[in-house]
RNA sequence: GAGCCGUUAGUUCAGUGGGAGAGCGCUUGCUUGACAGGCAAGAAGUCACUGGUUCGAAUCCAGUACGGCUCACCA
C-alpha cells in the first residue's frame, strides 16, 4: 500500500524515524532464524556482554558488525541465525554488587551465600532489560526467541559436563600451587587476569648472616616482607664465589629459622649477587626450587592480605604496612643495607586492580597442552579458523604455542558451582553431576568456575549442546563467523577453539573478525577514570542509531583502533539528511507510482544509461567489500555513489526529462529514479537499516520490511561503458564552463552564449546529442556545436577531450589575463605530454607494462597533443 | 628481551605496483523549484628517513627513527 501524497518534511529527524521501528521488527519475527531447509543456514553467536552494566561503544562497534553482516546475510537468502545472550561475568558482576553492599555497610557474608547470590539474579535481571533496550536502540536483528544466559540450566549443565569430562580425562586437577591471588576480591586468578604494570619500586639488598661463622650472603629482593617466609638462599652450581658455602645454614633475621644454601640451575650468576633467598609459598620460581630440593613451604599471609601467625610480631599488619616496618627493623639490625630505586613489572588484578600475591593454594585447574596441541594441529590444517586480519592468527598461535595450566577455581559465590565432593572423614574426591548418595558425609567444593570456562562453550552450549541431536545444534553449529576484539584473543577465542575441538570435533567458526579498540579524540583509552568515556546511547540521542553506525562500520580497517569524533557522526548525519531529501524529491515526484509500475523497458536516455551502469558497479564493489568485511570501503563507495553522482548528477539530470513534455521518458526515467534509490537502500539497509526501512516503506515496494528483500544482483542487461563514456564528455563540457564562470565571476543564473569546437564527426554528434544538458547545466541562450566555429576574440576558452569550448563574455574579459592563462594550461598540458613521451620513449616500459597500461598512455598522448593544439591555437589567434 | 601495529593535506583516516584520495576545517562565489545541516569552484601533501628490487615504488624487500600495543619467571 501506498499513499498518494507523499510529503517528506525537509529535514531528517531522526529520533522520528528511528521510533517503534525496532518494535515493528521485532514483532514481524523478521530476525527469527527460521530453520528454513530450502534456505542455508549461517550463523552468528554474539559476544555476550557482561551483566554488570551498560554498554559501551565497544560493545556498540562489535555488534554492529555483526548487524551489518547478519543483515546482508538475510537479505541475500540465508536462514540466518544471530543468537544473543549475556555472560554472568563471575568476578565482575560480585565486584560491582558487593560494591552496592558496601555501600549499605554490609557485606556478602552479612547476607550469606544463597541471599547474596539471589541479589546478584536481582541485579542481573535490571541489567539484563538495560542490555536489551541497548541493542534495541541500536537496531540489532537479534533472534530473541534463542536469547541465552551462561548460568541457565541447560548451558550449566553442559559447563559440568565438559568439567567431568575432562576430569575424567585427567584433564582437569586439583592441587596445591603458586596461583594468582588477589587479596581484594580474595580469589584466586589464572594468569591472563593479571596486568602488568610498570612500578617504580625499590630494589632492598640484604645480608643474610652465615650460622657460626662471620661471614654473610648478600641478598636483594623487591618484596622484603617475604623474607619472613624464606625456606632457603639459592646460588649457581657453578658458582665459585659460594662453591664453600653450597650446604651451609643460613640464620634468617628476624625469624630465627636456620635455611640452607642450596645450589640451583635457576639462578642467574651474572644478576646482582648471585644468590637468591627462597620463599617457595609466595613466589613460582621459588615454589619449583622449593619443590626440587624439598623445602618446607611458610605461607605468610593471610587471604586479604595481611599477615598470618607466621610472621610473628607483624602477625595482623597489612603487607605494605608489614614492608614498611621490616625495613625499618632490618635497617636497625644492620641486615638492609641498600636501597635502591627500581622499575620493575607489578601485577594487578585486572578487576579490582589489586596488587596480585603469589600465594601457595589449592585449586582447580586444566591441563592445558593436550588441548593447545589439538588447537595448533587444526590451524595446520586446510579446515583452520581464518583470522581477519591474518596477522592475529601469529599472536593467536604464539599464545598457544606457550600455554600453561589453567587455574579454573574461583573463591566467589556468583558462578558456576565445582561440581566435585570431599568425603568429610577419608578425603576423597568425587566429581559427578549428581551429588554422592551418602550426602552427609560430603562437602561441596565452595568454589566456582573462572566465568571464561563457561563462555569457552558459548557457541555450542548455546546452541543445545550436550545434546548433539538437538535442531539447532545440527544446524547452526559450527557458526560462520565470529567478531571480537583483539583484547580478548587469549580469554575467549583461544578457548573456545580449545574446548570445541575437544567436545563437538569441529571448530567453533569459519571466520574470527578481530576489531581494535575505541578511543577518544585525542587517542586515549575510553576510561572511568579519564572521564572521557562516551555513552552510545547519548550518540544515538544526538544523530541516531544509522549515524552512529555508519561511523562505527567505515571508521578504520579491520584489526585498526578507532578514535571517536563527534564531527564525523555529524557529518554522517548530513549523509541521512541528503539521502532523505533525495528520497524527497523522488518521492514528490512519482506521486501514485506503485512497485509494479516501475519499468526500465522504455527508452533510456544518456543519464538514465549512466547510472544504471554505476549502479552496477556500485553493486559489485559493495558487494564484493562486504563480503571481505571490508566495511569502510564498501560503505564510503556507497556514500559517493549517493551522494555525487546520484544527488548531485542523476536527480539534476532527472529534471529535464521530468519537465518535458515527453510522457514516456518521464515514466522511464521516474522507474528508474524509483529503482535506483530502491536497490542504493537496500545496499544501504546494513549499514544504516532504520532510515533506509522508513524511506523503503514510503517508496513504491513490495513485501513488509526491507529486512526480508533480496540483496541487488548486477544487472547486465544495464551496463553500458559506451553511455558513460558519452556522459562523461558531457560533465566534462559543464565542469569546464562552470570553472571558467567561476574565474570572471559569472553567476550560473546569467545566461552566456557559448561555442563548442568539436575536434571530428563523432564528438559533434555526440555533443549535439546531449545539447540539452549541456544547454540547461551550463545555462546558455545560444548554443553553437560545430566542427568549426567563428568565434569572437573577447571570449574565454577552455579545451576537453574532444572539444574546445568558447565563451564569449565582453566586458569581463582581460585579455592580457586570459593569455596569462592560456599559458599556464599550456605549460600544464606540456609537461603532461613531456611525461607520457618519457614513458612512451622507455623500451622497458613499452616491452615490460601491461598492453593495457601502455595502451592507456597511448591514448593519453593523442588526447593531450590535441589538447596542447588547441591552446596554441588560441594563443596564436589572441595574440594576433 | 621477543613479536605486532602505525607514520599519507591543518586534522582524523582511506588507498597499496602504473599519473596522490575522502570527511571535517580553510578560501571564493551562489535566495539553481530535494536539501543553505545545501550547491559550485578552489588552496593545501619531497605519502617518516635511507638503501634495494622493478621499465615503473606512497604501494614490495631490508634497515633506521619516532609513536603505540602485546607477550616474557630475572630475584
Amino acid at each position: 500500500m501506498t499513499e498518494t501524497k507523499r510529503q517528506l518534511p525537509s529535514k531528517y529527524d531522526h529520533k522520528e524515524v528511528e521510533r517503534d521501528r525496532y518494535t515493528f521488527w521485532v514483532d514481524g519475527e523478521f530476525f527469527k532464524a527460521t530453520n528454513d531447509e530450502t534456505k542455508e543456514p549461517y550463523s552468528i553467536v554474539i559476544p555476550p556482554p557482561n551483566v554488570t552494566g551498560r554498554l559501551h561503544l565497544g560493545h556498540a562497534w562489535d555488534t554492529t558488525m555483526q548487524d551489518t553482516i547478519a543483515r546482508m546475510k538475510r537479505m541475500q537468502g540465508y536462514d540466518v541465525l544471530w543468537l544473543p545472550g549475556m555472560d554472568h561475568a563471575g568476578i565482575a558482576t560480585q565486584a560491582v554488587v558487593e560494591a552496592e553492599l558496601k555501600k549499605e555497610g554490609k557485606s556478602r557474608y552479612d547476607l550469606g551465600r544463597e541471599k547474596f547470590v539471589e541479589t546478584v539474579w536481582e541485579w542481573k535481571d535490571e541489567y539484563a532489560n538495560f542490555i536489551r533496550e541497548q541493542w534495541g536502540k541500536l537496531g540489532l536483528s537479534l533472534d530473541y526467541s534463542r536469547e541465552r544466559f551462561t548460568l541457565d540450566e541447560k548451558l550449566s549443565d553442559a559447563v559440568q559436563e565438559v568439567f567431568i569430562r575432562l576430569y575424567e580425562k585427567g584433564l582437569i586437577y586439583r592441587g596445591e600451587y603458586i596461583i594468582n591471588w588477589d587479596p581484594q576480591t580474595k580469589t584466586a586468578l589464572s594468569d591472563i587476569e593479571v596486568i602488568y604494570e610498570e612500578v617504580e619500586g625499590k630494589f632492598y639488598h640484604m645480608r643474610y648472616p652465615l650460622k657460626d661463622s662471620d661471614e654473610y650472603i648478600e641478598i636483594a629482593t623487591t618484596r622484603p616482607e617475604t623474607m619472613l617466609g624464606d625456606t632457603a638462599v639459592a646460588v649457581h652450581p657453578d658458582d665459585e664465589r659460594y662453591q664453600h658455602l653450597i650446604g651451609k645454614k643460613v640464620i634468617l633475621p628476624i625469624v630465627g629459622r636456620e635455611i640452607e644454601i642450596v645450589a640451583d640451575d635457576y639462578v642467574d650468576m651474572e644478576f646482582g649477587s648471585g644468590a637468591v633467598k627462597i620463599t617457595p609459598a609466595h613466589d613460582p620460581n621459588d615454589f619449583e626450587i622449593g619443590n626440587r630440593h624439598n623445602l618446607e613451604r611458610v605461607l605468610i599471609m593471610n587471604e586479604d592480605g595481611t599477615m598470618n601467625e607466621n610472621a610473628g610480631k607483624y602477625k595482623g599488619l597489612d603487607r605494605f604496612d608489614c614492608r614498611k616496618q621490616i625495613v625499618q627493623d632490618l635497617q636497625e639490625q644492620g641486615v638492609l643495607f641498600k636501597i635502591e630505586d627500581h622499575v620493575h613489572q607489578v601485577g594487578h588484578s585486572e578487576r579490582s586492580g589489586a596488587v596480585v600475591e603469589p600465594y601457595l593454594s589449592t585449586q582447580w585447574f586444566v591441563k592445558m597442552q593436550p588441548l593447545a596441541d589439538r588447537a595448533i594441529e587444526l590451524q595446520k590444517s586446510n579446515d583452520k579458523v581464518n583470522f581477519v586480519p591474518e596477522r592475529f592468527e601469529q599472536t593467536y598461535l604464539h599464545w598457544m604455542e606457550n600455554i600453561r595450566d589453567w587455574c579454573i577455581s574461583r573463591q566467589l559465590w556468583w558462578g558456576h558451582r565445582i561440581p566435585a565432593w570431599y568425603h568429610n572423614e577419608t578425603g576423597e574426591v568425587y566429581v559427578g553431576k549428581e551429588p554422592p548418595k551418602d550426602i552427609e558425609n560430603w562437602t561441596q567444593d565452595e568454589d566456582v568456575l573462572d566465568t571464561w570456562f563457561s563462555s569457552a562453550l558459548w557457541p555450542f552450549s548455546t546452541m543445545g549442546w550436550p545434546d548433539e541431536e538437538s535442531e539447532d545444534f545440527k544446524r547452526y553449529f559450527p557458526t560462520d563467523v565470529l567478531v571480537t576484539g583483539y583484547d580478548i584473543i587469549f580469554f575467549w577465542v583461544a578457548r573456545m577453539i580449545y574446548q570445541s575441538l575437544e567436545f563437538t570435533g569441529k571448530k567453533p567458526f569459519n571466520d574470527v573478525l578481530i576489531h581494535g579498540l575505541i578511543r577518544d579524540s585525542e587517542g586515549r583509552k575510553m576510561s572511568k577514570s579519564l572521564g572521557n568515556g562516551v555513552d552510545p546511547m547519548d550518540v544515538i540521542d544526538k544523530y541516531g542509531a544509522d549515524a552512529l553506525r555508519y561511523f562505527l562500520l567505515t571508521g578504520s580497517t579491520p584489526g585498526q583502533d578507532l578514535r571517536f569524533y563527534w564531527e564525523r557522526v555529524e557529518a554522517i548525519w548530513n549523509f541521512a539528511n541528503k539521502i532523505w531529501n533525495a528520497s524527497r524529491f523522488v518521492l514528490m515526484n512519482i506521486d501514485d507510482m506503485e512497485y509494479d509500475d516501475i519499468d526500465l523497458s522504455g527508452e533510456l536516455s544518456l543519464a538514465d544509461e549512466w547510472i544504471l551502469t554505476r549502479l552496477n558497479k556500485t553493486i559489485e564493489h559493495v558487494t564484493h567489500n562486504t563480503d571481505k568485511y571490508e566495511f569502510g570501503e564498501a560503505g564510503r563507495y556507497l556514500y559517493n555513489f549517493i551522494w555525487d553522482e546520484f544527488c548531485d548528477w542523476y536527480i539534476e539530470l532527472s529534471k529535464l526529462t521530468l519537465q518535458g513534455k515527453d510522457e514516456k521518458k518521464k515514466q522511464t526515467t521516474l522507474s528508474v529514479l524509483a529503482h535506483v534509490l530502491d536497490q542504493t537502500l537496500r545496499m544501504l539497509h546494513p549499514y544504516m537499516p532504520f532510515i533506509t526501512e522508513e524511506i523503503w516503506q514510503m517508496l513504491p515496494h513490495d513485501g513488509e520490511s526491507i529486512t526480508v528483500q533480496a540483496w541487488p544482483k548486477v544487472n547486465e542487461q544495464f551496463t553500458n561503458e559506451e553511455a558513460v563514456e558519452k556522459m562523461e564528455k558531457v560533465m566534462n563540457v559543464i565542469k569546464a564552463v562552470r570553472n571558467i564562470r567561476a574565474e570572471v565571476n559569472t553567476p550560473m543564473s546569467r545566461k552566456v552564449t557559448m561555442y563548442i569546437k568539436a575536434t571530428d564527426e563523432m564528438n559533434e554528434a555526440q555533443l549535439e546529442a546531449s545539447r540539452h544538458y549541456i544547454e540547461r547545466f551550463c545555462n546558455t541562450d545560444e548554443l553553437t556545436i560545430a566542427q568549426t566555429v567563428d568565434v569572437p576574440e573577447q571570449a574565454m576558452s577552455a579545451v576537453v577531450t574532444g572539444a574546445e569550448i568558447f565563451l564569449p563574455l565582453e566586458g569581463l574579459i582581460d585579455l592580457e589575463e586570459e593569455i596569462a592563462r592560456l599559458e599556464k594550461e599550456r605549460e600544464k598540458w606540456e609537461s603532461e605530454v613531456a611525461l607520457v613521451d618519457k614513458k612512451l620513449s622507455n623500451d622497458g616500459f613499452v616491452k615490460n607494462a601491461p598492453e593495457k597500461v601502455v595502451e592507456a598512455e597511448r591514448k593519453k598522448r593523442v588526447d593531450y597533443e590535441e589538447k596542447l593544439r588547441l591552446i596554441e591555437e588560441r594563443l596564436a589567434q589572441l595574440k594576433k
